[in-house]
DNA sequence: AAGCTTATTTGGTCTTACCAATTAACCTAT
DNA sequence: ATAGGTTAATTGGTAAGACCAAATAAGCTT
């Protein structure tokens, strides 16, 4: 029977404290020397207990300043097989179609779930989209804006599951969307079905239409990965037009 | 400007090598001291490196043997958030909602695109499932031929991201579903209707019926849980009448 | 060629020392 | 008394070296 390595057992004790309410987020833990003086162990076994900790974005050290647990909610956590599929266009297919899946069922659940709280946010946040579109915003920052509408839909769903996975397929989708950004918000009749697609998607909600809540959010997403896609076929096609004016010039 | 902790570069780093194919699944990295010293760092920082990318579940350290990566389908791969939720009474529902809607989601695309083999796979563990209602198999076992047979479906659905999420939710609902799957089994009117839904499911997929397969399979899986309540609601009011003779008769 | 023993390699743990960042304590000026 | 600056102490980060434990490789015997 092969022992158990000792800081592997120490980090599992730690996290059971995690998980059972003993550690509390925000709260921090023992200086280091103290710590592993306290559990008669070597203190770079402890460092290297609470490294796999950090790793999985269960605690955060600061140098000179301690180590803490971090808050549930706070989106530290990260997925490892999820994190080697980031930047694999083959995996996007993939990651997109589950995010669909997800938001549709987030839609489904706010529609029927939703407080007076979620269904203001949502509203504000919708307003505010429809607000920056008409100001000079950069497309980064509009970006954040309609994350933040998404999000508050994903949220009212009361599905504290639902949230983390939406927050992790985003994550995989982050780099291609911002590398066709700009494109995507100045092509005005594009921002405009945009648009009109939120609309629907809070309509059903706000009329606790869950079927439609859903299948209007299974269609704008589903939308949206599509413009994208010929972004990327238009940006592959000027590039390869360029590249042959560039080679016909030169003789 | 803060710097950067050397072991969270060095980790990163490694991570990239594993994410572009550099580092491939069952790959040997070299010795640790031989390591350390090509990189130029100490030991211990690289120890810290390698510990928490096995944390995470994409490195593998034998002592004495080598460290390895891991294969992306090991299931080597853990959630952090995930792993709080386990054992948590209140977070079953949340990750049972999403496992239904998932493995409605597989059941919709192993139906779309199932190959030759994976239909005879899920054929295969669906008889296999069947044959051990009859003999003397104990209910764990008989729960991992029914983990296999749901695996064999969701992974006819061809898409990993969906098949990593299934995984993750099912590793939290497995201590719940341990606890009472002694009394599960032994109902027989119950296990005849599980197999009745299994047989629907797999019917459903046969004829390429992707909207009735989902239905089903999201069908089965509100039956499973609302039946586990129902044990779990027996097994407490069998506990508390037992505590309540046992006051009554002291007396 | 197979099996056993020994030597070497490799990961695991520990001790000690020093560096770097943060926090707390102390001192000075207003 | 309060605010700001300086110094000391604390705490995490890195390194070197030693030793232990498990696995692997090499050598020897049958």
């Amino acid at each position: 029977m092969q022992k158990r390595k000792l800081s592997d057992q120490i980090a599992e004790q730690l996290e059971g404290m995690i998980a059972d309410g003993t550690l509390q987020p925000g709260e921090r833990l023992p200086a280091e020397r103290q710590f592993a003086e306290r559990l008669q162990i070597s203190r770079p076994s402890l460092r290297e207990a609470i490294q796999k900790l950090a790793s999985k974005g269960l605690l955060s050290t600061r140098q000179g300043g301690g180590t803490y647990v971090n808050d549930r909610l706070s989106g530290n956590f990260s997925d490892p097989l999820l994190a080697l599929l980031k930047n694999q266009p083959n995996a996007e297919f993939d990651t997109l179609e589950v995010r669909k899946e997800l938001e549709g069922v987030a839609a489904f659940n706010a529609a029927a779930r939703a407080t007076e709280t979620d269904r203001a946010r949502i509203w504000r946040r919708f307003n505010t989209m429809a607000e920056v579109q008409r100001s000079p915003v950069s497309s980064t920052d509009k970006l954040k804006i309609d994350a933040a509408f998404h999000r508050s839909i994903v949220e009212s769903a009361h599905n504290i599951v639902l949230v983390h996975f939406v927050r992790a397929v985003h994550d995989v989708l982050e780099n291609t969307i911002n590398a066709y950004l700009d494109q995507f918000y100045a092509e005005a009749s594009f921002v405009k079905k945009l648009c009109q697609q939120h609309e629907a998607i809070v309509t059903a909600i706000m009329d606790r239409d869950s079927q439609a809540a859903r299948d209007k959010a299974r269609f704008h997403l589903d939308f949206a990965y599509q413009s994208f896609r010929e972004f990327q076929t238009q940006a592959q096609l000027s590039r390869n037009s360029q590249f042959y004016s560039a080679m016909f010039q030169d003789q």
